[in-house]
DNA sequence: ATTACTAACTTGCGAGTAG
DNA sequence: TCTACTCGCAAGTTAGTAA
């Protein structure tokens, strides 16, 4: 039987403590069931323990019990591995040098400064790291965004900028142009030190999670 | 369709990221369902965009996406809520004092110097708060436990003890003895620091999660 | 209003099996 | 071996309705 689902739509709309006063009808629209559904998956949760349940005819109470507590600790657990402490590994590259480029542009530095608040050594960190991970750090991070400006007649484009802690030991920020030539395979890194590694390899945390 | 209880259960064994090599029976002994099942439900994730698969007679590969990634971050903020920064409020009470006497015995004193790193003031404080989010934090955080102990012919119970911070300032320690007098409705607080307030409400908050 | 029963309906599951 | 189809059956859902 699907409990977690169910749970998980309750505590969005009701919490996680104490008594929910309630109706299956209420319920039902809330969890997409018939008032007829609720009533019997209901009565359900409470054999197995997930619920406490007290229904009149004025409607019904329910409260969570500890195999609940346990079943949504237990998934977040799980997720917290994943999204909170996002660390990505990967292998010093050359890159192409357009990072290095970039950040010796005045107009770059000067933003850098005032929005990320940090003086970049000049040149940035090239990684080659995991494809999938760089997607999907993306979406658990909100990006600090530089816009794109004009100097004269050129245009420099906009700039999407993840903080991140490099090595275990330094600030940087992980940036991905608007118009990149990098593949997705390779992220560029900038930092007030410059990074060196023995082995080539550097990690890179991403610390917070903002939703 | 249910969806979020395969995904984790899958998590769980492979990872959330890159291309994962398996095949249907291996899955369906893991989602505890048939071959058959597994076959489907994957189509039907591939369909609603929630996986990349790939199958041939060798086996079958699968990979997240941005669907999936949404469905956990989602999940996972919502956990978030509850499970990381947890906090109880309260109000003072003056409880019967039990508290006051046992943080001035020697050999409590002593420690809670060595195992709690604290010297305690001479006092406890007596918080009056929902019983059901004591019971909750109780399954969420891991006690450091302070094993009873004899002292002649006297015999002292073991504390339970959470770590907290008081109204975001004040390191403290909620502790519950083996044998409380106390209703689950009060919990006793150790600190360094005498904790007053104003209207006399008072809030806890649980900070490291260690499953 | 409610909850929750029974009965009809619909969806989902898996055994058999083809490719 | 593998995937994934068909089809019979089981489980889950809801309409009707009693209390």
């Amino acid at each position: 039987m699907v409990v977690l689902p169910y749970l998980l739509k309750i505590i969005e709309k009701y919490g996680l403590f104490g008594v929910i006063k309630t109706s299956t009808s209420e319920l039902g629209e809330l969890l997409d069931l018939s008032q007829q559904s609720v009533s019997r998956i209901l009565i359900e949760f409470e054999k197995q323990n997930y619920i406490h349940r007290n229904s009149s005819v004025n409607g019904i109470e329910i409260e969570f019990r500890e195999k609940s507590y346990k079943l949504l600790k237990y998934t977040y657990n799980l997720l917290h591995k994943y999204f909170s402490d996002f660390r990505i590994t990967g292998k010093i590259t050359q890159g192409i040098g357009e990072g290095k480029y970039y950040v010796k542009l005045p107009g770059y530095r000067q933003r850098f400064e005032e929005i990320l608040d940090i003086k970049p050594y000049p040149g940035t960190l090239n990684l080659k790291v995991d494809k999938s991970k760089v997607k999907a750090m993306k979406l658990f991070f909100e990006p600090v965004r530089i816009e794109g400006f004009k100097n004269g007649d050129r245009t420099f484009g906009s700039l999407d900028c993840y903080k991140c802690i490099i090595n275990d030991k330094f600030e940087g920020w992980v940036l991905f142009a608007e118009r990149t030539t990098h593949s997705d395979e390779i992220i560029e890194i900038i930092s007030e030190h410059e990074i060196k590694s023995p082995d080539n390899k550097v990690n890179v945390t991403f610390v917070k999670n903002c939703h």
